[in-house]
DNA sequence: AGCACGCCGACT
DNA sequence: GTCGGCGTGCTC
């Protein structure tokens, strides 16, 4: 076979032929260097051919320059995958291989795990029975009984022993002889599942996270590979681990928005996951307190087999939360929490406040009877524009005169608020002079020594306050702690998004779950100007099934997921009216023929209409089915490229997680 | 995505 | 007279 076909990581979905090295080295799974173009890019091989292609001439096939693996990196099955990521989500055949395959060059000696981490297993905690019945039920054969979900969710509050029963789950289905695949978020419990697998499982262990050097990724995935290492933990990317006979994948926190990627390819792991189960035959089990919309529907309509686990391991009920209107106080720190955060210091502990601040908020409040602007249509904020002069939907294009007094009571003290995150930190320090105060955000992170530098010092006990974002709120396991307050919970709210209520709800039940765990004594503030809000109200009174129904009827009402997909498309160009031409330009394309029960929502301005210079337009198009949008979509797109009146970039996102 | 070839303004 | 702007076209 004298000819390989080739793949770049290039927005491209066609595969590029090549006449094979000289030595012949290049074959299927192996990634070679290659002339393309006026430079020498790393291809993949996906194929090997014996007739030449048809339609170019012989004379301008060139040759494969050099051979950068010895062994084969991927086979079929990757290729497989990287296909369908291509096509579901839009993006180039050589882009998705290129996502899965790790970087490196070299293999790098050292192992991440070494072989003293290993602790030979026989950790024979008993298990509760909800944990028995949980892990019985998800470590059944396939099939059975015949009839039976091949996909579960361990629904349990933190605390409530999910990672035992993900342990013993694997466990399992490696003395049946299979692989697995343990998915955890970016960052947060990573490391402690990463310690705690590593424990268990030892030399059979393996993982691949963002710490690691890509030639260390290499390493790990050549294991993984060989067969010498069945059980891989990792965030996202992991969900490509090229085990064998992949019997069991968890993705534990499975709301977690990490499992996203945020840059092309646009996938999502749990999405990944479940292509993969299908393929190998394998369980897909995921677990969270809080549950992502989609699968609290799956688990309604009996697709996922839910289990529960509703008692903590260490006893306890869940912390007191208490609920302040703050629109009741003059400034941002109410009398509750101020004289909470007094006691806490008289007695010795410390406190966190945690501020879900996000880049931008600018919304419409009335201070009388906490009236906001929203879409009808889309019952999402109105943002305020400055240039317009008026408060616009970021998903329909609907806007609406800024009023003069609340259109709900006739208020005239109703206007466009923000809240900053500096001016907390400044009232805290002007109200509390003798506390040390600790700001941990993107900002002060990146100067003062880092996160874990903040973290370690609070840990030790040198700071009585840390104020900080999400960053803190993941790791909330400091036996100092008496008091979590959560400065304004309706921040994210606020954001025209869809999600925003469900990642509200989320956060309050994590932060408070996690409060509880810690430091039974504990007491947890949520401070917010709606406390009617369902999001907010439902997740102070640990109300997860009122909050899932409440939120569900919301979306069907609607018409958002997980009543219906959608494929967000971002045009965007430094010139922006070049932008609002060339997305104009695609939804009239994509009007033409759009497929019954299909919808076109824009063109719109982005959330954040520029970013670095570019000016922003997005569509969105939904339907039931993404089946019908796909193919929709891909002929719009082609039809575009052909006009090629461009100087406009596309993004596509196909079941996004966020719309800002 | 890059990288080059190509056609119009302010500089030694 | 050139250096250089980035528009558009192609990559086996």
């Amino acid at each position: 076979m004298p000819y390989v076909e080739l793949v770049f990581d290039v927005p491209l979905d066609h595969a590029f032929t090549y006449l094979r090295d000289d030595k012949g080295e290049a074959k299927i799974g192996t990634r070679v260097m290659a002339p393309f173009g006026r430079r020498e890019l790393l291809g993949y091989v996906v194929a090997e051919k014996d007739v030449a292609p048809e339609g170019i001439a012989e004379a301008s096939l060139k040759k494969v320059r050099r051979v950068v693996d010895d062994e084969a990196l991927f086979g079929r099955d990757e290729i497989e995958l990287a296909k369908w990521m291509a096509g579901f989500y839009l993006c180039g055949f050589g882009e998705a291989l290129a996502a899965m395959i790790p970087s490196g060059r070299r293999e790098s000696a050292s192992s991440a795990f070494a072989e003293e981490d290993f602790t030979a297993n026989g950790n024979s905690l008993d298990l509760s029975e909800e944990q028995r019945a949980a892990l019985d039920a998800v470590s059944a054969p396939l099939g059975e009984p015949a009839g039976a979900a091949s996909m579960h969710y361990l629904y349990g509050i933190t605390g409530s022993g999910k990672t035992e029963v993900f342990l013993r789950a694997a466990e399992r289905a490696l003395a049946a002889g299979r692989s697995v695949i343990y998915l955890v978020p970016e960052i947060s419990l990573t490391h402690q599942v990463i310690d705690a697998v590593a424990e268990r499982f030892g030399p059979v262990a393996a993982t691949m996270h963002s710490g690691m050097t890509p030639s260390q990724r290499l390493a790990e995935w050549r294991r993984i590979r060989r067969g010498e290492a069945r059980v891989v933990v990792g965030p996202r990317s992991a969900v490509f681990a090229p085990v064998r006979d992949l019997g069991l994948l968890v993705i534990d926190e499975e709301h977690d928005g990490s499992y996203k990627s945020g840059s092309s390819p646009r996938y999502h792991a749990r999405q990944v996951a479940l292509k993969r189960c299908a393929a190998a035959g394998a369980r897909l089990v995921m677990g969270s307190a809080t549950p992502s919309a989609e699968a609290w529907k799956l688990m309604a309509d009996g697709q996922v087999a839910r289990h529960d686990l509703t008692r903590r391991l260490s006893g306890g009920a869940p912390p007191e939360v208490r609920i302040v209107d703050l629109s009741l106080s003059e400034g941002c720190l109410s009398a509750e929490l101020k004289e909470a955060i007094r006691e806490t210091a008289k007695a010795g502990r410390q406190t966190i406040l945690f501020l879900n601040r996000r880049g931008f908020s600018y919304f419409y409040r009335c201070r009388t009877c906490g009236y906001e602007l929203s879409c009808k249509r889309c019952s999402v904020s109105l943002t305020y524009h400055k240039s317009k002069g008026r408060a616009v939907c970021h998903y329909c294009g609907y806007s609406a005169p800024i009023p003069a007094s609340c259109p709900e009571c006739g208020s005239l003290d109703a206007s466009f608020a923000g809240f900053g995150t500096e001016l907390i930190e400044e009232e805290v320090a002007r109200t509390f002079p003798d506390l040390r105060v600790r700001r941990a955000d993107a900002d002060s992170v990146a100067k003062k020594g880092g996160l874990k530098d903040t973290l370690d010092v609070f840990r030790a006990g040198g700071i009585d306050l840390l104020l900080g974002t999400q960053m803190v709120a993941k790791g909330l396991n400091f036996p100092g702690v008496r008091l979590v307050g959560v400065v304004l919970a309706d921040t994210g709210l606020h954001l025209p998004d869809f999600r925003a209520a469900e990642r509200t709800f989320s956060l309050i039940v994590q932060v408070s779950g996690r409060a509880g765990r810690y430091f039974p004594d504990g007491r947890v503030i949520v401070q917010t100007y709606r406390p009617a809000e369902p999001a907010i109200a439902l997740a102070c009174a640990h109300d997860i099934e009122g909050f899932y129904r409440y939120e569900l009827e919301q979306r069907e009402a609607l018409g958002f997921p997980p009543y219906s997909r959608l494929i967000r498309v971002v045009v965007r160009s430094k010139a922006p009216e070049k932008a609002e031409r060339a997305a104009r330009a695609l939804a009239a394309l994509l009007r033409k023929d759009l497929p019954s029960g299909a919808e076109l929502l824009g063109p719109t301005e982005c959330p954040i209409a520029v970013i670095a210079g570019n000016a922003r337009r997005q569509l969105l198009l939904r339907s039931q089915s993404l089946g019908a949008i796909h193919a929709h979509l891909r002929r719009a797109l082609a039809a575009y490229a052909e006009r090629s009146e461009s100087g406009a970039y596309i993004e596509t996102d196909v079941d996004p997680v966020s719309l800002l």
